[in-house]
DNA sequence: GACTTATTATTAGGTGGCTAACAGTTTTCT
DNA sequence: AGAAAACTGTTAGCCACCTAATAATAAGTC
């Protein structure tokens, strides 16, 4: 669901669409554009990376959250709602899962609507593996920006959230 | 493909992971963090607002393209090309906007492997409608940097880029 | 002129996202 | 206790992306 992609659209291309569309703020679009471009290259990048350990984004993020509660077992609800996507994708993406032996699924003792869910001992060697690799990838995007210019860039998205309407609810993250 | 989608990886959590992970660095994944985050919810607000329309960012881009040529005819590895994504994805696309009648498919008169594309007047109608309020919605985005701070989120985001590996190749854009 | 190579659009099959509907369970409310 | 409501995970069906394979056609080569 990205927007840009090519440099198809570029400058001149805008002017001519402006010319047709008169609400069309150029450099509010040219900005908007830069910005989606750069956060679908480094969305590429490390989805890339991670496919080369047979992971997704999607899968990363259930995995990671229990990743960091390594002992205790997740309801796919728990899940989906950490996660910020439908109790229908989690099952989607736990059938995959499962299939690969990097999580488990239990019965829940005492309501039997549930289950529960847990990574499997490989699960927890994947994650080791994969983890240090991911985390140096995004070190090394943003190693061209100290401290004060992260500072800076954060500033200015959260300007940015400001300014998105209100029942634009938000969910998550994968760090 | 987004990673943030909700707050559950906090930066306590991500202290967490830090101690299991040496190789994380805590700041570059924070800033990382909130980037991907804004730029999910921006995109997840263009989508709706497209959407009320019965658009969606795939579509919108292929549109974009045929509008600012209005006469001319496209091939659909052209538009694949020019958008950024494969001449499959760009069929799949074309079947349900040629469904929606907005736009036509006609034989190549020369070349019988090829097809030509064109908006529909209805097409061109549903653009005119559309674009006014999705280029409102953009500048409204925007509205909270002024000319200095979006030269300087450019400039930001530019070195971001700069630290991209070179193989990663970038397709495209929608303004 | 025949054969190989290249190109075109499409199809098939996979992924990860969504909504809506469902059956099975539990909880709540009289 | 029994009916209604609420919750759980799954399924079904849609979308937009991908890769790989295919058939049809065009272009290049011997």
């Amino acid at each position: 669901m990205d927007f840009d992609r090519s440099d198809s659209f570029n400058k001149q291309t805008l002017q001519e669409v402006a010319k047709k569309i008169p609400q069309l703020d150029v450099s509010s679009v040219e900005t908007l554009l830069t910005f989606i471009k750069t956060s679908y290259k480094v969305h590429s990048l490390i989805e890339e990376n991670l496919g080369f350990y047979g992971l997704s984004p999607g899968r990363i993020r259930v995995l990671l959250v229990m990743y960091v509660e390594n002992d205790k077992y997740f309801t796919p609800s728990e899940l989906a709602d950490k996660v910020g996507i439908t109790r229908a994708t989690v099952t989607g993406l736990l059938d995959g899962l499962v299939r690969d032996g990097i999580v488990e699924r239990r019965n829940h003792p005492n309501d039997r609507r549930m289950v529960m869910i847990r990574l499997t001992h490989d699960g927890v060697k994947l994650l080791n593996r994969v983890l240090p690799p991911h985390y140096l990838l995004i070190a090394q995007l943003m190693s061209g920006l100290n401290e004060t210019e992260r500072k800076s860039l954060v500033h200015l998205l959260e300007k940015i959230e400001q300014n998105l309407p209100d029942h634009a609810q938000t969910p998550v993250q994968e760090p």
